[in-house]
DNA sequence: CACCTGATTTGATCCAGAACAAGGACGCGT
DNA sequence: ACGCGTCCTTGTTCTGGATCAAATCAGGTG
């Protein structure tokens, strides 16, 4: 059923390193993200306990209703997070992103169904490890709570976005948002990748393929952006903003 | 700025029992959601910096935007949480009911607003005494971050509410929800309190008063609820669930 | 009680965005 | 090059819920 390709951990890195020790480029690409969300210290322990995954492009790596044994960490790539009606209605509920963690919440199962928008990289975590290492070390506890508040925030926003912002207000903020992601990880850009196709923007913004295409199309016509293959590129920042501003 | 009328903490409870001990009557009550919450076991230091308040209906007591000096928890009462964008809008993220916390996210400022639907009983705690805590008992640092994860699903299910479902559907769901989270506090019951106004209901579920009136009249006409002051009473408990339904 | 004020319901119209439909544009395999 | 499938855009129509407008109702208060 699970479509990842599990990447027997390397007990001693292909460089020669031991765990523990400054990462060779290649293993530094993949932890640089749980580095960067956890702080330094902290990557000794995660690197005992860690197994590097891949997920191909639209491969589903967490099911809804599923028991939760991982915990992931992406660390390459985009993953869309959504959940799903009985009828096929789908809400994206974010896009998970190099840094980010998934399956943080501490339930039996899964309360979502994750997918890789592009060839990511993820770290996985056993349950049970993961679960020990919280309990020893109160402090990454404390990170990764820091991390589930600042996602319920996220949340509480997306929410005020869905429920009383209108779909141009929704799809400039979203543009916004991604940049400041992107900005976070690979540094600012007037380009914003855009590796989702629409109708997973849609899902995201609660509109529809259609009107995220129109939306896109307007702010082309006004000059505001200008839209590539995979990406749009930014051309007035200030009026961008002014319709994203709440 | 602040309406909320603090109570001095009584060093001595009324009953002539010290804090630690149990409680008598009246303080139990009130200190009955943290225990609920947490443990009984963390009761007695919490006990050492909690300052109990009130707040009476429709004042306002958490600013969004504010420097987050205090973390909460109600005891009695509801609250609701709120975000406005500058034209007026409103979002309503949340309702807070007894047992539930607010402002654990552990940011400088508040994201939201907040403020007493009906006469509020809160239990306020200074924002650095509360984090002392938290470092100090990795135990209690764990039940904030399984309340604040369970918090990110239900905004996650909010959010596929808003998002991707009929006004009908909001409204029942929003009405199952009611039912399940009183029936937590004060047991099981067809009446379902409802002690917000329409517009409250209607800035949570992404809808207008008018809208969310209609649904409930036509909930009404078709046998499967009655409505009564400040509440609703179940008459077809199965033709509700099937709309409400994912 | 008569009056006022705010909440709710109900009615009539409107419109943003959904739904349906038809072309493009691009990539891929043959 | 051609055909095919997927994605995206654009055009047209339709509709769920918003908006505008009035009643109705429920508490106060003098």
């Amino acid at each position: 059923m699970t479509e990842i390709i599990e990447i027997a951990h390397p007990r001693v890195h292909a460089c020669g390193r031991q765990p523990g020790e400054n990462y060779c480029d290649n293993c530094k690409v993949r932890s640089l993200a749980v580095c960067a969300a956890l702080g330094s210290e902290e990557l000794p322990e995660l690197d005992n306990i860690v197994h590097h995954t891949r997920a191909e492009a639209k491969t589903t790596f967490i099911h809804q209703g599923e028991t939760a044994e991982s915990v992931f960490s992406v660390t390459e790539g985009v993953v869309r997070l959504y959940k799903l009606l009985s009828d096929g209605r789908r809400q994206i509920i974010g896009f998970a992103m190099p840094g980010d963690f998934l399956g943080l919440a501490l339930h039996n199962r899964y309360g979502f169904s994750a997918d890789a928008v592009d060839p990511v990289g993820l770290c996985r975590f056993d349950r049970r490890d993961f679960d020990n290492l919280i309990t020893a070390k109160p402090h990454f506890l404390r990170r990764l709570h820091e991390f589930a508040t600042h996602e319920l925030v996220i949340a509480q926003e997306q929410m005020t976005l869905i429920g009383r912002r209108s779909a141009e207000e929704r799809v400039a903020a979203f543009l916004i948002a991604m940049r400041e992601r992107w900005a976070r990880i690979k540094g600012p850009s007037v380009t914003i990748q855009l590796p989702m196709q629409r109708i997973d923007m849609a899902d995201y913004l609660g509109l529809t393929i259609e009107t995220v295409s129109r939306t896109l199309t307007k702010l082309a016509r006004d000059g505001i952006i200008l839209i590539v293959p995979e990406a749009v590129r930014v051309l007035d920042e200030k009026k961008l903003a002014a319709i994203a501003r709440a």
